[in-house]
DNA sequence: TATGGTGCA
């Protein structure tokens, strides 16, 4: 259905909305359309400040076709457009322009007089490349190292090459970083920018981190995983080492908060320099945010203002409807640039390009442009007032990618995008009431709503001896806690009384999830390491394949030609070997869909772990063609993400009966190949409950590996595994070890029936009868 | 039967 474009959009505002409306309905009657018959109560309950919050969304589904798209084939040009004030002034004079060097001296005292400083320094403060030159020039390097971390890559490479620039030496030399993959460090070096990840990394070796004279966690508001871990762990640090300087820098709002964790600790606040924003709500709720940023946009393209238009949308879908936008020809010429992670690099690379004379930028954006990328000349910004966010819901171990409303602090975040080269204005597309009363102050930070396998290994790993005890900022909720230790209990990385095994040991050494370690380690038992080092790589990147708008039906197609019909591990195994079969070219990876972005890091990461494996010992060996070997190798780690087939393309969780359906992109979707049992990597819930990566395996390999779940039980002829335990975590390990359930709260007098069922149970497991006692599932 | 917010090791 075209658009039909505005006659004369100048003189009637009412025919641009009502276009735009046209445009909208279409819009909403196919996402009516599509929300029937798809499952209801996507709604989820979030406890914040002690609060209990329903929040609930509805599901956003369109398919608008697209014609034919045309690739991008210039990628972003490295001119370091450099301001006319940095071409005048010298360096020097650039570094005393900042804001924050008009309270070094202040800033040095507080620091000297306390151990841990807590610094609000507002954007363009200079705080990120000052701070640590200051402690350098006040001797804090002559007796260690100045660390800074950084919550992404990127900022820590570019800090550190302009405050390498700044002190007159050679990057890597007296001022370096460290990333994943590259360090870029010598024994010179006196100030180290890195990414967090990193420093939790060297706190593994070096708990006391004892190279450091001190450490500056910067962005730390912005509360990733390994900030969290870092704070429990670096307050500790501090109290041991009386030498060791900590500096948080953190955002106006949660800096008391931050204070308070760390002991009354001093806030310091440094001024920024920003350009004013105007900040416009909208005055009623809006119904549709995707019809109202439509409008909005236009409101402002039609208004003879001069300057670009940053529009937030929560995800891919709603960003390739307002790009429609620029379907209305007769209107002033408006270029209109999505922006989000899985865009191909060339086509992300558009943003930062100058659009010709007169034509105006409007970048529909994730929130990606909340912090990851920065784009100057943004004068409006249009806030939907929602993003998606990954929560996990330990219980049915499934992650729901869900919409949700955005916090106060990442609209602000957001509005500041407009100020950045001039002042500017932002349309809030929510009331004011709704900013000030329905909105959290702060987003939940992520160690609230994700598993939290890998920092429990990781804890345990740095003794700490009672998780529940450890102190967190904010604490997970003890149920998540419980349940990856119950997982890694599983996948034997933790022994009954809660102690890290051999195999916990090892697993530590990789940067994986604790299931993709488990099946590195049992690989090299099976004799098919090198293959199952392909796959784990494989999966731990974000999407391999590409499936651009308008050319679904033709990626589809290419992308079948590598499926392996029982298995999407052995599709991945496949892609890679092409890929290496065609000397890893990146034409290659363009003419079969495949992000060549993410296949080089498939082949990086590949390579770390590989190193890895040779210093830990592990033999390398492939199995050639014997994949079977390999699918049970995959089902010895993922045996307890297990389903059965229900009915045509159904299945059902082996071990909740709760329905999972496979995702699209699987080789097993619609194929007519339905395997009585198979394994998933992933379950995620988006529109639906999708097991995400699947193998089929053998039901008799179930019961062989994960003997505490399944078992397997004549019936008439046939033998058929079913679900011999669906123990909660706490269920299982208080019949196991009375020292593991001293540290368990939970054990109390609600779950003692259960436990007592448990314990018989236990018993006839042990007496070798193959009898299955099926257990109903409850939530 | 129909599809992935953003980072990090």
């Amino acid at each position: 259905e075209p658009i039909i474009p505005v006659k004369d959009p100048t003189s009637d505002m009412a025919i641009i909305s009502r276009k735009g409306s046209q445009l909208v309905r279409k819009h909403r009657e196919q996402k009516e359309r599509k929300k029937v018959g798809a499952p209801g109560g996507t709604g989820c309950l979030v406890i914040c400040d002690g609060k209990l919050r329903i929040l609930q969304i509805g599901i956003q589904k369109t398919t608008i076709r697209r014609p034919e798209q045309k690739f991008a084939e210039h990628m972003k040009e490295k001119n370091e457009a450099r301001s006319e004030f940095a071409k005048k002034k010298s360096l020097l004079e650039q570094r005393q322009y900042l804001p924050i060097f008009a309270v070094r001296q202040q800033l040095l005292n507080i620091i000297r007089d306390n151990n841990i400083v807590i610094v609000v320094g507002e954007t363009g403060s200079g705080k990120t490349t000052q701070l640590t030159q200051y402690l350098h020039e006040d001797g804090y390097t002559s007796y260690g190292m100045v660390g800074c971390t950084q919550p992404r890559r990127v900022a820590a490479m570019s800090v550190a090459k302009r405050v390498s620039e700044e002190i007159g030496s050679n990057l890597g030399d007296e001022v370096g970083y460290a990333i994943r993959f590259e360090d870029c460090t010598s024994e010179k070096t006196l100030i180290k920018y890195m990414t967090d990840g990193i420093l939790l990394r060297e706190s593994l070796r070096e708990s006391d981190l004892d190279h450091y004279s001190a450490v500056i966690m910067d962005e730390a508001h912005e509360r990733s995983l390994n900030t969290d871990v870092l704070f429990g762990l670096l307050r500790e640090v501090v109290s041991r080492r009386t030498d060791l300087k900590l500096i948080v820098t953190s955002a106006t709002m949660d800096s008391d908060k931050f204070a308070a964790f760390f002991g009354n600790v001093p806030i310091f606040h440094i001024p920024g320099r920003t350009f004013p924003v105007d900040i416009l709500f909208s005055k009623t709720p809006q119904e549709d945010y995707v019809e109202a940023a439509v409008k909005q946009a236009l409101q402002i393209h039609l208004s003879g203002l001069m300057g670009d238009i940053l529009i937030f949308m929560p995800g891919q879908e709603d960003i390739e409807i307002v790009e429609r936008l620029e379907e209305l020809e007769n209107a002033p010429a408006l270029a209109v640039l999505p922006i989000y992670s899985q865009l191909p690099s060339d086509l992300q690379a558009k943003i930062f390009q100058k659009a010709p004379d007169g034509v105006r930028k409007c970048i529909v954006a994730t929130n990606i442009a909340e912090t990851s990328l920065t784009v100057d000349g943004i004068m409006f910004v249009v806030d939907s007032g929602y993003c998606k966010l990954k929560v996990f819901n330990p219980r049915i171990g499934m992650d729901a990618l869900q919409v949700f409303p955005i916090s106060q602090a990442n609209a602000n975040q957001r509005s500041g995008r407009a100020g950045r080269t001039g002042p500017g204005q932002c349309y809030r597309l929510y009331t004011q009431s709704a900013y000030k009363n329905e909105m959290l102050t702060t987003t939940i930070p992520e160690i609230q709503r994700t598993n939290l396998a890998n920092v429990v290994l990781l804890l345990k790993s740095l003794g700490v001896q009672d998780l529940l005890l450890f102190h967190f900022m904010d604490p997970p909720p003890e149920d998540n806690m419980l349940n990856s230790m119950y997982q890694l209990w599983i996948l034997g990385a933790l022994d009954n009384t809660g102690a890290l095994t051999p195999t916990g040991r090892l697993m530590v050494e990789f940067p994986l999830d604790p299931a993709l370690s488990k099946m590195l380690i049992v690989s090299c038992d099976m004799c098919c390491s090198a293959d199952i080092l392909i796959i784990v790589s494989m999966l731990s990147v974000p999407a391999i394949f590409y499936r651009p708008k308008g050319r679904e039906e033709e990626s589809d197609q290419v992308r079948e030609k590598f499926s392996v019909p029982e298995s999407d591990h052995l599709t991945y195994l496949n892609v890679y070997m092409q890929w290496k079969n065609n000397n890893y070219s990146s034409i290659w990876c363009n003419d079969h869909f495949i992000h060549t972005k993410a296949m080089r890091k498939v082949r990086e990461v590949r390579s770390q772990l590989k190193d890895i494996m040779v210093q830990q010992k592990m033999n390398l060996v492939s199995c050639g063609s014997d994949w079977d070997i390999i699918r049970k190798c995959i089902c010895a780690a993922y045996f307890h993400q297990a389903a059965k087939l229900k009915g045509i393309g159904e299945y059902v969780n082996v071990r909740t009966g709760m329905p999972c359906h496979l995702h699209p992109t699987s080789s097993l979707f619609g194929m007519g190949y339905t395997p009585d049992y198979i394994i998933y990597h992933e379950l995620v819930m988006t529109t639906k409950e999708y097991m995400q990566c699947v193998t089929a395996v053998d039901g008799e390999w179930l019961a062989e590996l994960g003997p505490m779940f399944y078992s397997v039980k004549q019936a008439g002829k046939s033998r058929q595994v079913s679900q011999a335990d669906a123990a909660r975590p706490h269920r299982v390990c208080a019949w196991r070890s009375a020292a593991w359930r001293r540290r368990c709260p939970w054990q109390s007098s609600s779950c003692e029936p259960v436990e007592k069922n448990r314990r018989r149970r236990a018993t006839w497991a042990a007496s070798g009868s193959s009898v299955t006692i099926s257990t109903s599932f409850t939530t």
